[in-house]
This record gives structure tokens, sequence and C-alpha cells, in this order.
DNA sequence: GATGAATGAGACTTCATTCAT
DNA sequence: AATGAATGAAGTCTCATTCAT
């Protein structure tokens, strides 16, 4: 079923949206900016979103959703545990490389911080009842017992998106492939 | 004589604008929030700092000079390794919690994040150093060869910081404790 | 379709900034001012003008653009040299009287100086010219060598538009008959 | 008698004014810029001058008032007629030089523009009156009768003023040259 | 008298939002 | 529905003047 012709304005909005808070932040972000980038009149975007606080909202729900839908199909797709681990791990750095600009956008301001804590913990859950699954003498975060790995995933997410975002642009890539190293061979791996 | 330009003064603008910066970010923070938490004239913090940008930057750099003096004084009082490192622990978490709110002010605008990432690597090259004095046998990290050692110092660090920024101000005393106790149970002791 | 940029607004801003500015200088002049004069809210000006200094540079263009037309029309019109003479000083004065008072916001910085000193010399350049095809025996003016004549020009125009702006209003018209007939009769003239 | 220490003061505060007015106008010049010039605190100044439009006035009084006694002191001390005028001439342009950006201050508000004209009124009388005694069949100027060479008066030095003061710093000496030798060849002296 | 920090009104400019077209 | 000009509140910063020292 084809979309409807709003439909794909709306998401064209969204799309800039994302793009320019990511690159700019909240505050620094105009809807001009926004509108241009997604070649509409300024005036036009307030048809789809009611603000610019909204669409702001917006921008960032789409952007989880599309994270979570993506780990989702990983677990399905994929058969053992260390096959679903590889491809969550590429697919979670491809996605931090694209999104992590627009987490700045939520440090803007006190009321949109637990926007971000809401689904870090949401993510975090997930992550930690995937390793609860696996086999605690082989990875590392297995052998915590719940809540502290939690608080170890959450933490660490928290920092590798961070430190991706402090980086300039250019030492993006280098700084992923590290920290995917880094992860891979020393911290999931458990090694006596 | 006239009045001099007044040292309290100075770091009464000074704290409020850490206040300030740390509770809205750069851009929402206006000059006049700033004047009016110092209880003086908007005009006058120009006497003090030349503008926005430079008192933002002497607010950041306060903090850190701050923190980097306190845990050599700590290095200098301590003796014994373990002992050293419990007091950095307890001191980081103390500053951690009055200071991280700043740090979300570096996050606006991209050409600060170089500032905030510049202090990072510092702070991790000196914990990073400091782990490597140790028995191999007793600390998770001086496991790890200098260069991984050094990135998961800045991951970690990073990740606690934002970790507590994106937290409502009732919880974060909780959290502090959860993590530091995390930490010297879980990562920092090595338990073959 | 959205309201278009209207020229009659473009023309109305530009009038009220030639006015105020003519009347207050340009550092005196504030965009308020020209707001209120046109009739239309202080944000609006930058729809039409990047800022202040591109408003003043472009009034003060319109100003000399109108007067160069206007001497050019007079050349074609008027058939004898003696008749374009006079139409010449008529509407050179008929201008004067209007513009003067722009001239003086030129004199604020040094940096809109250029502005009035190359559109000076433009015209005594032209009239120059237009002074070497006359019989020299008839016109002061032809009596001297294209460099003098030149120096004349500019030092003589300067004086006109100068010795008006520091007039009280009242006493412009007085003033500029008594110029017209100094130049016609005295200086113009070459009676031996 | 040696001045008071005081006098020594507004002296300079007058000096330093004369300077910076003349460089910048009067919006432009700070009293911050005047004080430091002067080598004193901005606040001393309005012990010897209510506000900076007092001081502006002062300032350009003291300038033309310096000019009317140079001239007097020309006509006592020359004997002939043309000496005096050699003489004018010279210290004329002289001070021109010095002086002229100081006019330019006068051009910002309505209200001084009569300081300008007030001065320029006198001066032109005064050299009006020189003229008339002067042969008629040497000197272009006394070939008018009174009235018409107080225009001429009054035109050529405002536009002699405004030429130099639109001319970049450079240039205004080799300008000088040509204005003097312009008038004394070609204007002053009639020849038939 | 001298000093210069303090004041606060006011300038230019930006930009989210509205609304005539 | 779309457009983009119009609005005007609000932000940063300057500076003449005051006044505590």
């Amino acid at each position: 079923m084809a979309r409807h012709q709003d439909d794909e304005k709306r998401t064209r909005i969204l799309q800039s949206a994302i793009q320019a808070f990511g690159e700019k932040g909240f505050t620094t972000t105009t809807m001009k900016d926004i509108a241009e980038q997604a070649d509409i009149a300024p005036g036009s975007i307030y048809t789809y979103f009611r603000d610019k606080e909204v669409l702001f909202i917006s921008a960032v729900d789409t952007v989880w959703k599309q994270f979570h839908q993506g780990l989702a199909a990983i677990l399905k797709e994929q058969e053992t545990f260390s096959s679903q681990l590889d491809a969550m791990l590429d697919y979670g750095f491809d996605l931090l490389k694209e999104l992590h600009p627009l987490v700045r956008g939520m440090y803007q301001e006190a009321n949109r911080l637990n926007l971000f804590h809401k689904n870090l913990v949401k993510l975090a859950k997930q992550l930690s009842f995937f390793f609860e699954r696996a086999d605690e003498d082989k990875y590392t975060l297995s052998r915590f017992d719940k809540r502290n790995r939690m608080y170890l995933l959450k933490v660490w997410i928290s920092g590798m998106l961070f430190t991706l975002s402090s980086l300039p642009f250019e030492r993006i890539d280098g700084e992923i492939e590290r920290q995917k190293s880094v992860i891979r061979k020393a911290l999931l791996v458990h090694t006596p």
C-alpha cells in the first residue's frame, strides 16, 4: 500500500529535524534550518508538528523506535547467541554513528533529560535480559547479577554515546573500531 | 581610591554561572539569569568576563581545575595504593554530584565539545598511569595494556557523568552509591 | 501563495531610512526609529535589508543613483549647452534640498567616508566633462585645465552640500536661491 | 604665573577629546577613549566637564578660538596684504590638516550643526573684510560685492573642509598642496 | 579630588510562531 | 494545504554616568 503524500512530507521534516538537531543541538537549530533541509516552507512544519518542542521529541522517539526495532529484528534473524551478539554490536555501532549527535539535543533542557534516561533504561534492560541467557563462564557480563549488570550496561552505553559525541567528526570511525575491538576482546569474553 | 575588582564578586559570578549553565545549558542560560543569581547588575558581569563565551569557558575550567587539584592532593596525602583508590573514588563522586550538570553545558554547541574531550583525555591519562603501578592480579584495570585501559577509562567516566546528568535530582544520591559499589566490588578488584 | 516581498514596503523602509539617517546620522538613528517611521515591526526591516549597515549603504546608493539618472535625463532632453546648464542647476539644487541631510550620515564613521568621496569624484568628473565642451571664453570653469577643474568642482560641490547641511531648516530655501544666483551670475559666466 | 595643576589636567582632557572626536566622531567616541588618551580615570572627566555634550562643545570652541587667534596674530605680524594672504593660507591649511576631523563630530546631531555654521560665518566675515581692502584688479575675490563674497567664502571653506574629511589619511597632504596651488594660481589672482 | 567598579537603559539582531494570500 | 512575510519578545552587549572608597 502506498503512503499518503502527507506522510512522505512528515517523514521528510522528521529526517531533517533529526539531522539538524543532531548537528547543532536543540536551541541552535532554527525552524528555518529544518525547513530548508526538508525543502519546505517554515510555516508548513506547523501543519505536521505543533511546535519545536514536539518536533524534537518526535525526532528522538523516531530514532529510538528505529533502534529497538532493529534489535528485535536481529534477535529474530540470528540463531545462535554468539551471532546475535555480533550482529547487535555491528548494528548498534552503525546506528550510533548516525545518531549520536541527536543525543546532544536532549541535553539542553532538564525536561528533555528523562527522554534520554527512559530509553536508556529500556535498552539496558533488553541487553541485560539478553545476557542472562548466556553462558556465564564465557561472557563477563553474564557473571553479574541482574541489578549490577543493568548498571554496567547503562553506564557503558552512555559512555560510548558521549565519547563519540565529544569527538571531532573525522575521528569517529577510528574510535568506533577501537571500541568494538575493546568490547569484543576484553569486556565481553571472560578469559580467566 | 575607587572600589577594586572584587575577587569575592568574581567568584560569586563564576559560581552562579556554573550553576546556571549546569541547570539550563549554555544557550538557554541568559546573562540576566546569572546576574540575578549573583545579585548584581547584568552589565557588571562584563567587568569580570569579556562575554558569555569566556564566562562559560572560565566556569568549565574552574571546575576541572578544582577536580585535578583534588586528585593531586589525594595522591600526596594517602600512602597505600588501596587507600588512594578509595579516597579518589569518594572524592570523585562527591565532585561528580556537584558538577555533572555543568558538563551538559558543553554539549550544546559543537565548538565546545573539544573542551570536554580535552579534559576527559587528561583525566583518563592520570588514572591510567595510576593503575599502571598497581598489582595486576588484584585490579582488573591493571590487566589491560595502556591503550585499552585509556579507552575503558574514557568511556567509563563519560558514562558515569552522563548517566548522572540524565537522572532527576532526587535519584542522584542513590545512583552514586550504587555506582561506587559496582565499581569497588565488581570492576576494580579482579576476582579470578 | 504567501505574501510576496513588497516593493512598496521596501521603498517605504528606504525612504524612512533616508530621512532618519539624514536627520540624526548613522549611529544616532535606531532601527526602531526607522521601523516606526515606516509603520512596520522592527524585525521586518531585516526581511529587506541584512543589517543597519546595508540599509545605510542602500539609502546612500539610492540617493546618488537618483541624482545621476536625473542628470543624464537632462542631458538628453535639453538641446543647447546653456539650457542644459540651467536645467542641471535647477535640478541639482532641488535634489540637494531633499537629500543633503543624508550626506551627514556618511560623516559619522571613517569607513563610510569613501562612500561619499567615490560618488563625489564621479559627479565632478561628469560635470568636468560637461564643461569641457563649452566655449571657454564664456564659462569660467571651461578656462581651467581638466585637473584643476575637477578640483574646483569637487570642492565646490562639497561646499554647497555642507553649507546647506549646517543651516537650520527654515533658512535652506533662501540659501539655495542665493547660491544659484551667485553661481549663475558670478562663477559660471566669465565676464572679462 | 604658573598654571594651576587643574588647568593642566583640563587641557589634557580637552586635547584628548579633540583628537578622539576628530578621529571617530561624537557618538562613536567613548568617554573611556578620551580618559585613556588623557591618562586619567573616566570618572574624573566629570570633574571638569558636566557631560559628553559639554565636553564636545568645549572641544570645538577651543579649536575655533585657536584658529581665530592665529589669524589675528598673522594680521598683526605681517605688513603687506600679499604677505598676510600667504601667511593665512599656509596657517589655515596647517590647522585644517590637524582639525578637519573634528568637524565630522559636528555633523552627528542637528543641535550641533549651528555650532559649525556660527563659526563658519564668523570666519567668512573676517576673510571677506580682509579682501575688501585689496586691489580689486588683482584678486578675484575682491571683485565681488560683500554679500556674494561672503557666500563664496562660506562655500569654499566648507568645501575644503569636507573634501579633506572625505579623503583617506595618506592622501590628505597631497590634496592640501593641490588646493593651495589652485587657490593661489587660479582663484585668488585675477588674470584677465 | 581621583578612581574605576557598578549600574541599567537601550541598541541591534534573531527567531518561533502567526496569518494573509 | 502551502507559503513566507510579518511580528515582537527576548537575548547579548555597550556605555554615559554615578558613587563608594
